[in-house]
RNA sequence: GGAGAGGUGGCAGAGCUCGGUUUAAUGCGCUGGUCUUGAAAACCAGAGGCGGGGCAACCCGUCCGGGGGUUCGAAUCCCUCCCUCUCCGCCA
């Protein structure tokens, strides 16, 4: 959520920051709700101020014995009139709210404008793209062949979407999700945490899920209002929802590994084949803490941090900016790291960082206190893949195939395969 | 799933029977001060969040788990939801 302060100061310099990113909002409408408000909250006052007044009063007289029906009749339309206003304000009060939990993050000054996808600058490319003498194949044909993965079995289970690993890809899979949480938590600096895989409303609004893209999540219709994590970024930024960190515990950094579940309304026609595209899959998702002076500084390491994954298993990527048009909802900046898959002939996205800034820390109310002071900051809010452990196996299996159909496995994973080298063709 | 108890300010904990000098007692902790070589102790004073108004010193409203209701007036009465604890049952 934006600073209210700011929408009431300056709603000119906020619409031109959400323009940037294609999000236009409505100023009058907003200037219209808070004026009202404003307005209605001097009128219940002054009714409220004169029934504190008056209250003490009444029970003076009825001690005394004394007649108070004069006083009791006109504290019953004063009462009439508060009751009448009261629920007008609520009114405004809850739509101005959702106005405000509807519009987007602000971009940093420093993100690119841009329109789309098409407008996100490189930032830098790492590794040698593989050169094959023979045709690379899909993750898909080659982990179906190995008898890896079979989406055909999948799909007789739960639908579309859905994928089975067996043997050496199950495997691969672990390895990969541990090689990685080893990494974060061992050169990184991060705790590892097993969060709820399921929550409930307040916390899918604290990190910006709710209440735009409901859409875009499972709902347990059958529970009270509980939702599957679209990622463990909600779970993560909430746990420390409506409390104050001491200004020494920053930075706080967090990393998990869990499921993610995403009903892809919308996503038709997109990515139908494969693991690129699905409704579950596996991350490792670290999430920062950080003290507001230090949080872009702390995006680039996270950032790196995400980077040093690839690069010890050796998969060439390359990092873009995402530009002002292409953000996610909480965003202020956002880094996509993306992979080289042979089999697509191109990057596909395996991480996305961003720097939330106080966006969610205001949603979730997130608050640090600083040495010194009585008064109370928001924190800003990171969090990044460290990776996508589904799509590292997809890149793992692309690019470290053999013309005979084998997938040699990374160094750095052999230890967490048992010493296994190769998966050969039967 | 069954039965019972409870959620009060940073923490502990009264108030709820009988709604109105409670602007939520008291203790601890916290901040400033006095005293002291320093500290402790003692004593004095102060202190919250959110919102509205004012140039300002300040003034007003609101907050006793969330929401709703009764009433001139609710921490206190009623309804509802959530959470915690104890006992029983079941269970990886």
């Amino acid at each position: 959520m934006l600073d209210l302060k700011l929408m009431q100061k300056d709603p000119e310099l906020v619409r031109a920051a959400l323009e940037k990113r294609g999000s236009p909002i409505d100023v009058a409408e907003f200037t219209a709700m808070d004026e009202r408000r404003k307005a209605l909250i001097a009128e219940v006052e002054t009714l409220k101020a004169e029934k504190n007044r008056v209250g003490p009063e009444i029970a003076k007289r009825k001690k005394a014995g004394e007649d108070a029906s004069d006083l009791l009749e006109r504290m019953g339309l004063v009462a009439e009139r508060t009751r009448r206003l009261d629920a007008e304000l609520s009114e405004v009060e809850a739509a101005e709210k959702e106005w405000m939990m509807t519009v987007p993050n602000m971009p940093h000054a420093s993100v690119p404008v841009g329109k789309s996808e098409e407008d996100n600058p490189v930032v830098r490319v790492w590794g040698e793209v593989p050169k094959f003498d023979f045709q690379p194949r899909e993750h898909w044909d080659l982990g179906t062949a190995l008898g890896g993965l079979d989406f055909e079995r999948a799909a007789k289970l739960a639908g579309a979407r859905f994928a089975i690993s067996f043997g050496w890809c199950a495997r691969l899979e672990r390895a990969l999700a541990q090689f990685m949480l080893d990494t974060q938590t061992g050169l990184h600096g991060y705790t590892e945490v097993i969060p709820p895989y399921i929550v409930n409303r307040r916390t899918m609004t604290g990190t910006g899920q709710l209440p735009k893209f409901e859409e875009d999540l499972f709902k347990l219709t059958d529970e009270r209002d509980f939702f599957l994590i679209p990622t463990a970024e909600v779970p993560l930024t909430n746990i420390y929802a409506d409390e104050v960190l001491d200004e020494a515990q920053l930075p706080v950094k967090f990393c998990a590994f869990t499921p993610c579940f995403r009903s892809e309304a919308g996503s038709y026609g997109k990515d139908t084949k494969g693991l690129i595209r699905l409704h579950q899959f596996h991350k490792v998702e670290m999430v920062n803490f950080a003290h507001p002076d230090r949080s872009y500084e702390a995006l680039e390491v996270m950032t790196g941090a995400a980077e040093k994954v690839l690069q010890l298993l050796e998969l060439p990527y390359r990092v873009i900016t995402l530009c002002t048009g292409d953000m996610g909802f909480g965003a202020a900046k956002t880094y996509d790291i993306e992979v080289w898959l042979p089999g697509q002939d191109k990057y596909r996205e395996i991480s996305s960082c961003s720097n939330c800034g106080d966006f969610q820390a205001r949603r979730a109310n997130i608050r640090f206190q600083p040495a010194g002071s009585k008064k109370t900051e928001y924190v800003h809010t990171l969090n990044g893949s460290g990776l996508a452990v589904g799509r590292c196996l997809v890149a793992v299996i692309e690019n470290c195939q053999r013309a005979d159909g084998a997938i040699v496995i990374p160094q750095a994973l052999r230890p967490y395969m048992g010493g296994l080298e190769v998966v050969e063709p039967k």
